[in-house]
Parts: structure tokens; sequence; C-alpha cells
DNA sequence: ACGGCTGTGACT
DNA sequence: TAGTCACAG
């Protein structure tokens, strides 16, 4: 489903800039003993020697491939080093290569554009610095070109033997006649080869890179002389690249609709699509795919370079295959919980290092059912709106995984209904954070942000929260919820998930088996501590961020809830009395920083009214307690200006200095 | 139902 | 919209 993107009329210079076996050299420069040896990656796995996820090229060229087993490589290559990704919480910990990943792109991002496209990969617009450097300090000027940049590989260019080529690239990059696409790319080349030198000086890490005029082209580049080479495309070269390139080579085209091209169209090589017309590929493929097809045959492709150094999204999943599948409730729970740490983690360096927070959680969950009956039916994913908090990620996960199954399970999730029950297995798990905003930093930022977001006018009247139906995570759970969080309540939130289950021995919690069936007298705590309607939340989020005609910035939602205030502020108090609780109340709850599950209602002690006309004593805790704490923190001082927002907490952390990572421990909800 | 884990983007 | 699917590495 790729889209077609005309392509601008000016000639861009892209880079793509893809690290030489990214992990491997992570490890590598943990442990420098190993450069040089063939050494690869391998994750967390006893069953054969683990899954080679990255290897060196060394390694390679004993015939080493990724996707081999640890033992498979031992056998081919006896001398491989063999490195185990990072384990945490059971699973296998990216975050070493993350951060490793960010070095890179911080140093990248400084000359131009920059586009984060995975955790080793990186697209540039060089076209500005381009265009700079013609117009300053054209290469054709220059004393002497880097030795880098000399070593670069231009398509179209023929590599003699000897030091010649040197002399070939350095003729090409300062020819004084060129086509002004080609001195472009000449003053790209240039850039690129000291990017990636200050790359290696200050990561140590080495990269490969493609320079072209469109991000499809400096991908292709890229890889074509690895490890530590950069390739050019000049405009001339398109075709011939393209004429013999497999379709299956180009980007979107590896999968099912490169299948589709080869068996329904018999088209296997670029120079093959070349032949259908765009009209005949529409009529296949769709107008849009139609059209994007015949422009990528043309090395035609108008993508921009996104300007994003941060990921949209945070996820943390694990796989539970074959036999390992489980097969219990109280098994997922664990394993949600082990999930749910590591992405609240990190969400709290995100918050930290970026500012930026998440308001969306959504659990993926994959299965199959022994006695199928249709064994192929997919795994419903489910979401709800973010609460920060790991505890409360954890809650929400399981409550997400418990509806998402009963309507997996269908009927058969009620009871068995003969002797042979319908079973599940749960194959995989993750939960993810998405829709992630920035918020400015800075002292009264959150007032900046409501008076902006307040100005905007709502084009529907998102109904009453009281019409709202409960929706999947709250209420009607199962019990086995509750006594995780009365558990949760009696101690600190660390224990509690390892208590009761341990990995890999599901059979020993066989009576879990079932959902358990929906028990009124089984209240759920979600309910008790926070009975507004989630759901209906994401949709309001949505909808402010599709009106805001500038990007998103703030919290919509709780702009949203003021706004609801203002409409019915009555009935809002009413129906929701056991569950309001004062900000000023909260205070002190917040600074015990245990029992929140007193929700007695509390006289509320100010009730100033706000420029914008709701009362802020009625603001609701649920509300609150979805903004991180650090926001919660400012919000409230910005309520009450004349006190010091965290005067009962122990320690001295009303200081402008304090770190934010400590407000928001795990110990917070 | 061994490629695990993570991320993006389009479609509906 | 939330949920699904495809794709990449």
């Amino acid at each position: 489903m790729p889209v077609a993107r005309p392509e601008t009329s000016d000639a861009r210079v892209i880079a793509h800039v893809d690290m030489d076996c990214f992990y491997v050299q992570v490890e590598q420069r943990k442990q420098p003993e190993l450069r040089g040896l063939p050494t690869a990656v391998v994750q967390y796995n006893e069953w054969q020697g683990g899954a080679l996820i990255a290897v060196s090229y060394e390694a390679r060229s004993c015939g080493v491939k990724r996707s081999m087993r640890g033992e498979e490589a031992k056998a081919a290559c006896p001398e491989i080093q063999l490195v185990q990704v990072p384990v945490a919480r059971g699973k296998a910990d990216l975050n070493t290569y993350r951060s490793a990943g960010s070095e890179v792109v911080s140093i990248l991002a400084q000359s131009g554009k920059c586009e984060r496209a995975s955790i080793d990969e990186v697209y540039l617009d060089l076209t500005d610095a381009a265009e700079s450097m013609l117009a300053d300090a054209p290469p054709e000027g220059l004393e002497s070109i880097d030795e880098e940049a000399l070593k670069s590989h231009i398509l179209g260019m023929s590599r003699e033997d000897g030091d010649d080529f040197k002399e070939s690239v350095r003729d090409w990059i300062c020819r004084k006649d060129a086509d002004r696409r080609d001195k472009l790319l000449g003053c790209g080349i240039i850039i690129v080869a000291e990017l990636r030198k200050q790359v290696l000086k200050e990561t140590e890490f080495s990269c490969s890179a493609g320079i072209a005029h469109n991000k499809m082209l400096a991908k292709l580049a890229s890889g074509m002389n690895k490890p530590a080479q950069q390739t050019v495309v000049p405009y001339a070269a398109v075709e011939e690249l393209l004429s013999s390139l497999p379709i299956k080579k180009m980007k979107q085209l590896g999968g099912k609709l490169g299948t589709s091209l080869q068996t329904d169209l018999g088209i296997d090589t670029v120079s093959d699509l070349l032949q259908f017309s765009e009209t005949k590929l529409q009529e296949h493929y769709g107008i849009n795919t139609g059209t994007w097809l015949w422009n990528i045959a043309r090395g035609i492709s108008g993508e921009e370079v996104q300007g994003r150094l941060l990921p949209k999204s945070h996820g943390s999943g694990k796989t539970f295959p074959g036999p390992r599948a489980l097969r219990s409730l109280s098994n997922v729970q664990h394993w949600l919980n082990q999930l749910s740490e590591e992405l609240y983690e990190r969400l709290s360096s995100d918050l930290e290092q970026n500012k930026r927070i998440a308001s969306t959680l959504t659990l993926h969950a994959s299965a199959f059912r022994s006695k199928d009956s249709d064994s192929q039916k997919k795994f419903p994913s489910k979401s709800c709106p973010l609460r920060y908090g790991v505890t409360k990620i954890q809650e929400d996960a399981f409550n997400l995984f418990q509806a998402a199954l009963r309507e997996y399970m269908g009927p058969f999730g009620t009871k068995p209904q003969g002797n042979k029950k319908e079973t599940w297995r749960i194959t995989g798990l993750s939960v993810s954070a998405s829709k992630i905003v920035d918020i400015p930093s800075g002292t009264s930022s959150i007032m900046r942000y409501f008076q902006s977001q307040s100005t905007i006018p709502s084009s529907s009247e998102s109904g009453c929260p009281q019409e709202h139906v409960a929706m999947t995570p709250s209420a009607s759970e199962s019990c086995s919820e509750q006594k995780s969080a009365e558990t949760e309540a009696a101690m600190p939130n660390k224990d509690i998930s390892i208590t009761d289950t341990s990995p890999d021995l599901d059979n020993s919690y066989g009576n879990m088996d079932m959902v358990p069936e929906k028990d009124a007298s089984c209240q759920s705590s979600e309910a008790k501590e926070f009975p507004t309607q989630s759901g209906t939340q994401t949709k309001t989020i949505g909808r402010k961020i599709n009106n805001s005609k500038e990007k998103n910035r703030g919290m919509p939602s709780i702009v949203d809830i003021f706004k609801n205030y203002n409409a019915t502020p009555q009935s809002q108090q009413e129906t929701r009395e056991d569950s309001t609780v004062s900000l000023t109340s909260n205070r002190g709850n917040l600074s015990s920083s245990t029992n929140h599950s007193s929700e007695v209602n509390q006289e509320v002690e100010d009730r100033r009214e706000t420029e914008w006309g709701y009362k802020v004593g009625e603001i609701d805790q649920s509300v609150f307690d979805e903004l991180p704490y650090e926001i919660q923190r400012e919000f409230r001082s910005f309520l009450r200006p004349n006190k010091r927002p965290n005067a009962g907490k122990s320690k001295g952390d009303g200081s402008a200095s304090s770190s934010i990572a400590h407000y928001f421990s795990p110990l917070k909800r």
C-alpha cells in the first residue's frame, strides 16, 4: 500500500546512512578485544544456540548468515565469537542499541533535516547544505578533497585498478561543466564523507551511506558497498541501476506485492515493470499503488525526509513459541507485568529526556486455539488511554488482554460446554505506547498549553460522560484482577507479579485456564478508583488533534474534560460522587504515595474559578492521574500558586534542581 | 507452531 | 477511531 508522491521539481540531495552490522559494533565497542574477530550477536535463546540478529563482516566471509542459529554459526565458523543480547525481566533488552542509535542520530542531525528511519538507519536531506556549499565553497575551488570522499563509489563510473579511481572521483566531484544536479551530489559526497568520519570519531561506529536525489535511490545505494563505504547515484546512472534490479530488492516490494507482480504480471526486474503503462498498473493495484509502481520504475519518488529524530511509539513484546505458549491467565499477567515495566521505564526516560508524553496504550497478542474450529482467528488488539504509572499500565494491559480474550474465545469463553474445553494458547504478547506529544519545558507551561488549546473551537459536542458506556479496561473485570490490585495496594508494587506466578511453568496454575465469567459481586479496582469512561477520552483526544491546525502540543484530553465541566458541571459532580476528589486533597494523597485507595470524598478547599470557568475542585481524579507526575506537579502549583507544591514530601523536591526522574519513580502513582 | 523484537504507514 | 495488515531489518 505504498502511495505515490510527486517528485519535487528541484533536485534534492538525500543521503541514507546505514550502520554496519550495528549490534555487533555496539558489542565490540563494549568489548574491544572482539574487534576484527568474526562476531555475531545472538538473542537469548537456549534453543540451538540462539538466533543470530547481527553478524560481523568477518563472520559473513566465513559463511555465517543472519537467521542461522548459534550452533550452525559455530559449525560454519568455529572461531566465531557469540555475544548475547542483554536480558532484562526475562526478555531481550535492546536499550543499549537504542541509545547507541541515538548517539549517531544526534551527530547526523546537525547538518540537515534528519529522519531516524530505524534503530540503525537515518535519512538526511542535505539539499540546503549542498546548495550552500555550491554557492560558497564549491568543490572545484577546493585545494584538496577529503580522502574519504575520494573513496566513494560513483555509479556509472568505472572503477579501474590502483589509485586512478580516486583521481576519477576527484574529477567527477570537481568537474566545472557538470550538470547542476551532479554538482549538488558532489557536495553531498563531501558532506556525507565528513559526517561519516565524525560518526566514527565520536562513536567508534562505522557506517555506509547512499547519496542520491531521493530516498529510494539513496537507500538502494547505501546497501551496494558495505561496510564503511559510500555510494552515489548520479541522475544519469538511475536507468542502468534500476533496469537490472530484481523488483524484490526494491523497498516495499519485498513482500506480497512484489510476489504478486512476479506471479500475476510476470514482472521480475524493474525493466520488466517499465513495460507496463501507468493505467495498466492502476487497473491491477489501484490508483495509488499503480502510480507509485510506475514512478519507482523510473527512479521517481518524492517521499520527503521527515524531520523526526525520535520514535513515534514505544513497544515491548515477547514471543512464546510452540511449547512455551502461555496457557494460564496468571502467567499472561506475569509477562504483561514484565513488559509493562519495561515500557514504563522507556516512557519515563522519554519524558525526562525529551519532554514527551504518550497517550495511548495498546495491547497486541497472538494466540491459537488447539481444539480449533477456526484456529486461524486473529487475536484482537485493544487500546485505551495511557495512564502514567507502572501498576496502572500493568492493570490496564491485563484488562485489555482479558477483554480481547473474551472476544477471541467468543462463546467458548464462558464455560466448558461438554467435556472438551476449547482452550487458548498465547504465543506472543506486546504492549505499546503511542500518540506521543511534546510538552514544552519550563514553568507555567501547562497554563500556556491549556490557554492555547482552549481557544480551539470544539466542532462536536462530545456528549456528557455519563452517557458513555463503560469500555474495555474498566468495570466488570475478573476477580483475579482485583486480587492483584489489593495486593498491590498493600505492598510496594515491585513485588506484585513475581509472588504468585513464575515463568515457564504454566501448568502449575491449572485452574486459571478459562476466562472467568463475569461476576457482579467481583468489583474491579479500576472501577472503584477511576470510574470515568476512559475509552471515550481517547476519542476526544483524537478529535482535538485533528481539529488543531498547528501541531498538537499539550494535553487536549484534559482540555476536553474541562469543556465538559463547563457544559455540565453539576451532573458531572453527581454522577461520580464516589470518586471526585479535589486536587488539594489529592496532594496529601500523592505525598504519602501509598494508599490511593482513600478515594473518600473530601471537602474541596479551593474552588476558585479559573479563567475558563470550571471549578478546579471538580476535576476528576482519574483525569489528573493520567497526567505524568511532573505535569501533575506543575499543574498543582499552577492551581495553588501561593503554596509549595509538594510540601508534604519527605525529600526536598520542591526545588527546581530536582530531576523529573525523582518524581517519576516507579513507586509513584 | 522457531526469526525475535521493534517500528512505521496505509486502509477501512 | 481503533483495529488490521503489510513491510522492513
